[in-house]
DNA sequence: ACGATTCTAGACGGTGCCGTCTATATTATT
DNA sequence: AATAATATAGACGGCACCGTCTAGAATCGT
């Protein structure tokens, strides 16, 4: 009888990364739990702490990757520049809808409210966001409240409609979204 | 020498549920563990199961008081109801803001991302929500997408701009809402 | 093929929380 | 004041998770 190969699978750094995220996502960051994501990835939990010294270095990379993702696909995508403010608008909600860029959202909040740390990185997507929206109605003509008011309705509206409505379906919110637009560049 | 007299704190159901939404609201419901709410009401946690059964109990009237207290406020308010559609939409986010309201609504949708008991009650207050809301957009005489939009536009935001803009004081909140409601009820 | 490096298995002690139990304290009823 | 009803103290066993440790497996470089 041959002697039983033990095979152990392996698992990178980005794996362990990408299963938290999905845990998080739904159970918070209270739900992301070593042993938790060792079991899901069908693996002993030692290697995690070769990966990282311990769960705080990996909630912290966490939220790198989290602030990094959710603001990048917009602000590095050239071709949304190119196109004229009202377009960019519709343009923008199409791709926050298209890549689900608010599927981390509610745990994020809610982990922010009890991190300094997290919280902090959610004041600096929220100044992002509302930068970005605000150049473009700046560019419409608004200023002033108008602007504020304009730039912080399609913000939170973008950032909550999916975590909100979870029942309505993608193809209706696509459908909405010129209409919304309309309204909110209205003079 | 008297012997010692142990005097010990009596707590009621009310001051349990209490102090577990209080948790709620920052912790989450991951957060909210029996023992920590016995040292905070500092009292041993035996008085606990007096009241409740178990956790679950407790976690299920929390989600029966949530619902009732942030839907009644608004629904069971007669004088909301002799007031003009817009007007109306108005007193309500001012009452939104002035009560907190949604205080507790990232704790609780988090909640409903892992717990369907949780995700019933939520989606019952979406419902109440939008229909309340659309109520008055319908009085204005919007119907079919537009009122949907509208809708919606308002219960999203008005659910999420505390919860997102925290660093955004009240007073800058109340200044933005006369004019919003204008946008929104525009033809 | 061989050693060096990178990663994993599995066991361990420590901690925090759940729900239960018995004795005891407090309040209500009469 | 005596009794009944209501609530708490404190200890317990059980479980899930953290971070550590040692032996060993998988992979890389040459």
């Amino acid at each position: 009888m041959p002697k039983q190969k033990k095979k152990t699978r392996r698992v990178s750094k980005a794996q362990w990364l990408d299963m938290a995220l999905e845990v998080l996502e739904t159970d918070g960051v209270a739900g992301v739990r070593i042993e938790i994501l060792a079991k899901r990835l069908e693996i002993s939990k030692s290697g995690f702490y070769w990966h990282f010294r311990d769960r705080d270095q990996l909630l912290k990379e966490m939220l790198d990757v989290w602030s990094h993702e959710v603001t990048g696909v917009i602000t590095e995508n050239q071709d949304l520049f190119a196109l004229a403010p009202k377009k960019r608008l519709i343009k923008t909600a199409e791709i926050i809808l298209e890549y689900d860029l608010t599927r981390y959202e509610i745990s994020i909040r809610q982990w922010a409210l009890q991190d300094a740390v997290a919280a902090r990185a959610v004041r600096k997507v929220n100044r992002i966001r509302l930068d970005y929206i605000g150049g473009a109605f700046s560019e419409l003509g608004f200023t002033g409240d108008d602007l504020d008011m304009r730039a912080m309705l399609f913000a939170c509206y973008h950032s909550w409609e999916a975590p909100m409505f979870r029942e309505i379906s993608r193809k209706r919110r696509r459908e909405l979204i010129a209409k919304r637009i309309d309204l909110l560049t209205n003079k």
